[in-house]
DNA sequence: CTGAAAGCGCTTACAG
DNA sequence: CTGAAAGCGCTTACAG
């Protein structure tokens, strides 16, 4: 492989001058351009990364801590994931993808080695152990997920009470009065996704507020268990005409469990989930939802983390939870609650 | 951040006789061990990957080449990226995920730079026009999905003739003479998805052994559209018994499609997919399906790569195809047909 | 068994 | 505007 020094001796240069010439740092006369740059293109000569990143301590990587919880939807992982690497690439660097379970260490690991420039956390919880690597580490990280302790955490996430409001909101204005919020398995609020008590809490705060009643269950987030809890929750509710999903495998298996039950939307329930419009189209979900619009999220955040990166000598920007307003995608599966109800 | 010169200072020795330590390539005394694995832990000391790198051209970070394709469906893609993901973890290596849309010159940019010690590429097609750049590269790549010429590659796949022949045969036996073929879209035909016609040509030609009608037809791969494809399908075939599904996006589409129909399986119609039984889970498929094995086919492809990888100077073990053998993993929904139809 | 030295391929003050 | 030199943080023959 070429090195810059095979790039020099062809062009008749020194290497500090063929480098200068590739990097447009320092002023070259036009004539050695030409011979440098010739020389690169008769050599295929690229920069080697490793070299690069020693000498100047920058690698264009940034690293992507996803994490596959058995009991999470992984194709609603896979939007975050797209996202960041698009914007990631738009912006001149790369993605050192790591999924492994223990996602602290993982993260120790490629800042300490310094094999990233920054990293972009998914799926932060309440109380996320890598928040403690990633304070201690040099690089600068970018989360997805509100943690119970942001302080100099730079945070995007979806502003799920807001979402919980706008759901209940709109049930109340349509003249709903009994409604029933699904959420996520116990286990994922246990493990700290306070995204699904923030959505909660501010649902049901509207709704007394509103004077109607709002219950609530949760639901598997897998097949065949969530099929079944579904269907159980429809039974143990025949009252209700507002459903609010909140629970993405809940929302893929809930068409079939109204078809089982000889239930349509919205005539006999009006139903409103949150999901992204394109895991809407994947799983052809007919019911209208609060976009959580992850591949928004996940340009935001590698924004902001290279905005970090590259400024790291200038000005300290202040950190800060940047919320994107829930906007309602109308699919028409809410309207006026059923008489008969 | 400490570098193995501060270690070696720490524990009162050279650099060398540190990283000699660290390494354990050359043997050491006991004490000076202690001594060195001491000042690491002090000083919690990472070796720093660019420079190791530079120093031993091994950057422990193997490329992963993905596509997301419009017209293709994004979630099967994803047990494969997993399935490599978590085999390159458990052997050392990290990954390098990259999706742009122009994968030669990605794949190009990631090997000439030497970012990467091998690479694994994903959705190969008949004509892929990444693997000149691959044959060009001075690092191994392993391939997932058979291109038309394999040659000093190391492919891995599904047998995708042998599972065509395994779906019409267990049909077949089950005393059905009317099948159907539902496929990709034409698109991935026409760039080059050659497991498409894999699949059909044996299905096609075991039919004919076999004396029973095999027609075929193809759906697109996203909602709405394959909704209204399979729909169209089922009606302007009355008298098939026997489907088999070779589209992920149809057989996700399948269940409401046959429901809007009023039609039951295995009563009405006996069916069969090719997909993952990760992928049957996530979207509650109820059909008997050919498993397509992504992790199996991610572990193989990597393992294969870093043997490949880490006897660079050993034996020029010969490059081929390896197809893994289709297994039918039975969910109920085939039987005999129906007398009536 | 240990250490001094060279080298991996780049960049960047610095002197001219 | 150009080049000689030093340095980034490792590893690895080589000499002792």
């Amino acid at each position: 492989m070429a090195t810059i020094g095979d790039v020099a001796r062809v062009a008749g240069v020194s290497r500090s001058t063929a480098s200068n010439v590739l990097s447009g740092k320092k002023v070259t006369s036009p004539e050695i351009q030409v011979r440098v740059l010739a020389a690169v293109e008769q050599l295929g000569y690229t920069p080697n990364a490793g070299a690069r990143a020693l000498a100047t301590s920058q690698t264009m990587v940034i690293g992507l801590l996803a994490q596959f919880l058995p009991d999470e939807f992984a194709p609603a992982m896979l939007q975050y994931i797209l996202g960041v690497s698009n914007t990631a690439r738009e912006l001149g660097y790369d993605i050192l993808l790591v999924s492994e379970a223990d996602g602290a260490r993982a993260l120790k690991r490629i800042t300490d080695s310094r094999m990233v420039d920054g990293v972009v956390l998914l799926n932060v919880a309440d109380q996320d152990d890598r928040l403690e690597v990633l304070r201690a580490a040099s690089q600068p990280g970018a989360l997805i997920g509100l943690p119970g302790d942001p302080r100099d955490l730079d945070v995007f996430d979806l502003d799920f009470a807001e979402a919980g409001r706008l759901m209940v909101d709109h049930l109340v204005r349509l003249g709903h009065r009994e409604l029933l919020l699904v959420s996520q398995p116990e286990h994922v609020v246990e493990r700290g996704g306070a995204y699904v008590w923030r959505l909660q809490d501010a649902a049901l705060e509207e709704a007394e507020l509103r004077g109607v009643r709002l219950r609530t269950a949760s639901a598997a987030a897998q097949q065949p268990q969530v099929g079944r809890d579904i269907t159980a929750i429809l039974d143990a509710h025949p009252d209700v005409t507002g459903l609010l999903v909140h629970n993405e495998a809940a929302a893929a298996a809930l068409p079939s469990a109204l078809h089982v039950r000889g239930l349509s939307s919205p005539a006999d329930l009006s139903v409103i989930g949150r999901y992204s419009d394109e895991f809407a189209r994947t799983f052809s979900l007919p019911f209208s939802s609060i976009e959580s619009a992850p591949d928004r999220l996940g340009q935001l955040a590698v924004r902001q983390l290279v905005r970090r990166i590259e400024s790291r000598t200038g000005l300290p920007e202040p950190h800060g939870v940047r919320f994107i307003s829930p906007e309602l995608v109308d699919r028409g599966s809410t309207g006026a609650p059923r008489p008969g109800r």
